[in-house]
DNA sequence: AATAATCCTATTAATCCGATAGAATTGCTT
DNA sequence: AAGCAATTCTATCGGATTAATAGGATTATT
């Protein structure tokens, strides 16, 4: 079985797939850095809580947080009272920032990525290529889209 | 080994994955769709000279041609002196069509999803979810965006 | 009848996702 | 000093998916 359990109405080749969407772990993260950015600048917060509170297993939420902690996004305490706090304002947190972080280009081809370059592998001409000129174009609109959207975004009411 | 074989300058959680791209088989299809599209109303092409002429597998891009056409697309004709046809007009084909096609939802989530909606596991009330609220968001200007490239706009000098 | 082309289904190797597990480390409290 | 609470780190797992390959069935022309 797929990972979605409902009603699929498309029909897509590869079917109940649907893995082009943000990963699990993705959606996690900025729903971890959501609760911490409730607390921002008010001290520490649990892993256990926020696993609790968001339904995230909180095995899963510890990798979660050490790579957000790793990039920079948070901060922790470690030890009894220790805990994990966010470093950074919310409205500076990106969606594009966590995408990048955990499921990578946001290109739909990695010739036009920014972080994620990859040269076409049958590619000679890559200036006058008709296929990057125009996921350029897609790629530069999700992207500021995706760099509107904060982790502040998802805290106001 | 992964899939791409360059180096990759950005770091993501799950290393080299780049699997929210868009897959071979959607790339494939909108380099056949041009193809064809470069012969629109002048009769047929063969598989094996598109797979020729963007080195695709042929026969992968049989399965992928074999499903444009359910998708109703293209047109074929067996037998002798046979082959592909393009049925619908290069600039009514978008990205959207054909990504949705092979790769499934454009948005994040599918609780935005228009073609592949899901109602979220623990979701209690999605008509005030946040998160809902600013994945729209997202979705509907990625959808803007991939329904404004076609496979005409691929055709242009 | 031979050939050329599409049509269809099954299978495969490699990889990835999402999660679980177990222990090491650090620091507070008593 | 001992115990405990919390993060840190690495390894592992089943299931699913991707990209391709394979083999033949079907259809139409020569």
């Amino acid at each position: 079985m797929g990972l979605f359990k409902g009603k699929v109405i498309g029909k897509i080749s590869n079917p109940l797939s649907l893995r082009r969407m943000m990963s699990k772990k993705c959606k996690y993260a900025i729903k971890a850095l959501v609760q911490l950015g409730g607390n921002f600048q008010k001290g520490n917060m649990f892993t256990a809580d926020i696993a609790a509170n968001e339904s995230i297993p909180k095995k899963f939420l510890e990798q979660i947080l050490l790579e957000l902690k790793h990039a920079g996004y948070v901060g922790s305490h470690k030890g009894y009272g220790g805990g994990y706090f966010l470093k950074k304002n919310p409205n500076e947190i990106s969606v594009a920032d966590i995408y990048r972080l955990f499921d990578g280009a946001i290109a739909l081809v990695p010739c036009v990525a920014v972080q994620f370059y990859e040269k076409c592998e049958d590619c000679k001409d890559e200036k006058n290529c008709v296929y990057r000129r125009e996921f350029e174009i897609i790629r530069e609109r999700t992207r500021d889209v995706m760099k509107e959207v904060t982790i502040g975004s998802f805290m106001k009411v």
